[in-house]
DNA sequence: CTAGGATCCTGTCAGC
DNA sequence: TGCTGACAGGATCCTA
């Protein structure tokens, strides 16, 4: 789910939530699932958020003692802030007696500015924990939830000056905004005979497209998920990195493609798919380019959609 | 070294 | 209804 855009809008949104006073002091740590935090609680308990960064679909909360939270999402992670006027107010309308299920919700819509919530998109966000919570981080001036389906995703403490050392952040290649196409079509030389929907979900070869954008940058450059890399020529490599910065500029622009503020009545799914998406879960309806049906098929182990006529494939010599 | 498949988990949905 | 299998916006580990 959280892919490069999402990860960035949810940098850019606890930003306001958490810097310094925002959300003043961590004050302690529940860890409700062991292997969803790694390292020791007590270490970040006393300290402040100096800052949040992000490397890919990485994103880091610099704290204020020299030690960093390094959180992932992996498939359904979620990060969810909500600050103490949100808590009081949240509990006084969940016990109230005698009130419809949507003046309830009515009421959470009014609490929107005291929240904010991005990653796999869920309902039922306006009472937490729920049974999906895996890391409660409290603060002097709210909570931060981290919840997480699968338990695929986790948080985890290093010092500040180990973070760019971690075994996956030191991997990571450049994020399409500072590839050029000549860089991705060299790499895809020493990939020839991978496909190359799954090379392009390789971070160690391109960083930040998931599952959605790399089937939606493969429609922009017109190439069929299932060639394979050394079929690819300069050009299309060239309009693959292109098509990677369009796709995901979109969804920042859209505030990714999950929720934003997520205790909206009328559904929680986020923005991008329904108003970007060309491919992506459109199986079955028609191209916007070309009125051919979106097929949905398996590649490299993932759901992958694409339009038969615009990326028509090509056979090797 | 590369390429492909299994795997970590829980929840949901289609089909019988 | 209840059961079953497939599948899910990620990354890693194992095998050939």
């Amino acid at each position: 789910m959280p892919e490069l855009p999402e990860v960035e809008t949810i940098r850019r949104g606890l930003k306001n939530c958490l810097i310094k006073e925002k959300g003043g002091k961590v004050l302690s740590v529940d860890v409700l699932e062991k292997k969803s935090f790694l390292g020791d609680p007590d270490d970040i308990c006393g300290a402040f958020v100096d800052g949040l960064r992000r490397y890919g679909k990485a994103l880091i909360i610099d704290l204020s003692n020299k030690k960093s939270i390094v959180c992932h999402l992996r498939m359904t992670g979620q990060l969810v802030w909500w600050d103490s006027d949100y808590a009081k107010k949240a509990f006084k309308i969940k016990s109230a007696s005698g009130v419809s299920k949507e003046e309830v919700i009515n009421e959470y819509d009014n609490l929107l500015e005291h929240t904010f919530g991005g990653g796999h998109p869920t309902d039922g966000l306006m009472i937490l924990p729920n049974k999906q919570t895996r890391v409660i981080v409290h603060f002097e001036k709210g909570e931060l939830f981290f919840n997480d389906q699968r338990k695929f995703g986790f948080m985890k403490l290093l010092s500040t000056d180990m973070v760019e050392k971690d075994s996956f952040i030191c991997k990571l290649a450049k994020e399409p905004w500072k590839m050029s196409g000549d860089e991705l079509y060299g790499k895809l030389q020493r990939h020839k005979n991978s496909v190359i929907k799954s090379i392009i979900l390789d971070q160690t070869i391109i960083c930040g497209l998931g599952n959605i954008y790399a089937d939606e940058a493969l429609h922009y450059a017109k190439i069929n998920p299932s060639r394979r890399a050394g079929t690819i020529s300069l050009e299309e490599a060239s309009r693959l990195v292109e098509g990677a910065r369009v796709v995901m500029d979109r969804s920042l622009a859209a505030g990714g493609s999950t929720i934003r503020n997520y205790v909206k009545s009328d559904g929680t799914k986020g923005d991008y798919l329904e108003l970007f998406a060309e491919v992506f879960n459109r199986q079955g309806k028609e191209c916007r380019e070309c009125g051919t049906k979106i097929v949905k098929i398996k590649v490299g182990g993932r759901g992958t959609h694409f339009c038969p006529m615009c990326q028509k494939d090509v056979k090797m010599k």
